[in-house]
DNA sequence: TGTACATCAGTGAACGCGCGTTCACTGATGTAC
DNA sequence: TGTACATCAGTGAACGCGCGTTCACTGATGTAC
């Protein structure tokens, strides 16, 4: 019987940190407590994952500090060693997403001089992201708590000017037909519409959910007529 | 003391459809039930319009049903004699909420000929509504939680349909360069992608809260050289 | 015009729930000597 | 290399809250005769 408790524990240990359910907890505590690894390790890091993960899943609605906790094998109490209330967890949620926003933006576009080129790669980007992680997105545009967090606001500047860098190649090379403000606000909007109408499923083409890709092969001759001058 | 309670029940009483606090109420049921309203005359159109009041006011979070049944001064099982639950209200709401867009959208067209303008008029009216109701715009387009309900399918396509109708003249018309899916994908995506940012303040213009009319003055142009014949 | 009765739209009390947050505590970790 | 101690990151128990929802009930309304 000993050994049989052992086994289990053994195998138990190895999943604390990933999933937790209410018994085998019980039994880590009361049999274990000298083998289970009091510090997590990378709770804040855990945390933030595993938040987006069930943001993802659940919606807005599904995500709480507690629930977390569980999942994570850790007590309701933790994660404010980490974060200092729900709304600062949601707002580190929404400052890593405008740097992976950031980051999907300029992915491909290192090796493309052409200004154009370099315009709908960006708002290929744009739109995966959004559609890898659209609850992320809305979190970030619209339903946001508390957005005046310098943090968040740097984030996002970052993340648009990233945007409007490209769009001033495309000025200074003497590209576009309008002002850079006129044609960055088609182009924005354009682009983050389309992914809003993209995730709500609103957008009624051949394929029920196609590709960043496919839709801006489908918008950008449209945008860039809007636009550039051809 | 006797006519000073008599004076107070009095002014109670004709408050107590639009702002109800706890002792008042209980100093109505206790003194003056037979003068007191059983029946709350329209509770269900009460409900809704307290309903988006209230998300205008407090955002997706702050709307509950005991709270509305509290500021309409009714008990927390009346609501469930007209919504069958929670969900049921939020639906009521975005259904009302794309007719209004719809009839938004439409609102000028009846006196202009020219489809061109139409569809400036028509993104405008989108946008001013966007604008005039952010959050119940937000509920329509993201985090409605239940979306599988037929009437709030029907009342979202109803409104799409009107936006499509337009660019169909246009076609019609000979104005589009290209196909009606590919203008309307252009079209609808820079209008609500420009109001999505209009509402949550990330459109950087001289104004911080232009006009609906101010941003298609700056949007259409450029919209309709990319999409139409000019 | 008056009455009986079915139906409707409220009441009020209760249920259970999960949540965010706090706090005194304790085990683990890292650092100075 | 070993020890003392400060700091850190957890525990676990508790608090109060407001919420959605249910249910047996009752007062008001409207309708059939």
């Amino acid at each position: 019987m000993y050994s049989l408790y052992t086994l289990m524990y053994t195998t138990f240990t190895f999943d604390v940190n990933s999933v937790y359910s209410e018994p085998m907890n019980k039994l880590q505590s009361t049999m274990a407590t000298a083998r289970k690894a009091y510090h997590h390790g990378d709770l804040r890091e855990s945390l933030l994952e595993a938040a987006e993960t069930m943001l993802e899943e659940e919606g807005p609605t599904g995500l709480s500090l507690r629930k977390l906790g569980r999942e994570l094998g850790v007590t309701p109490g933790a994660p404010y060693r980490h974060f200092e209330d729900k709304d600062a967890l949601l707002a580190a949620l929404a400052i890593e997403g405008y740097r992976r926003l950031r980051a999907e933006l300029v992915r491909d576009l290192g090796s493309v001089d052409d200004a154009e080129q370099r315009l709908k790669l960006a708002g290929t980007g744009y739109l995966r992201f959004a559609t890898s992680h659209p609850e992320l997105f809305r979190l970030m545009f619209g339903w946001m708590p508390s957005r005046d967090i310098p943090e968040l606001c740097e984030a996002g500047d970052a993340a648009f000017a990233a945007f409007d860098r490209i769009l001033q190649d495309c000025a200074d090379e003497g590209l576009l037909s309008r002002g850079v403000r006129e044609a960055g606000l088609l182009a924005w909007s354009a682009v983050h519409g389309a992914a809003f109408l993209l995730i709500d499923e609103r957008l009624e083409l051949d394929d029920p959910k196609p590709s960043a890709e496919c839709i801006l092969d489908l918008m950008h001759d449209s945008i860039w007529s809007g636009i550039g001058r051809r």
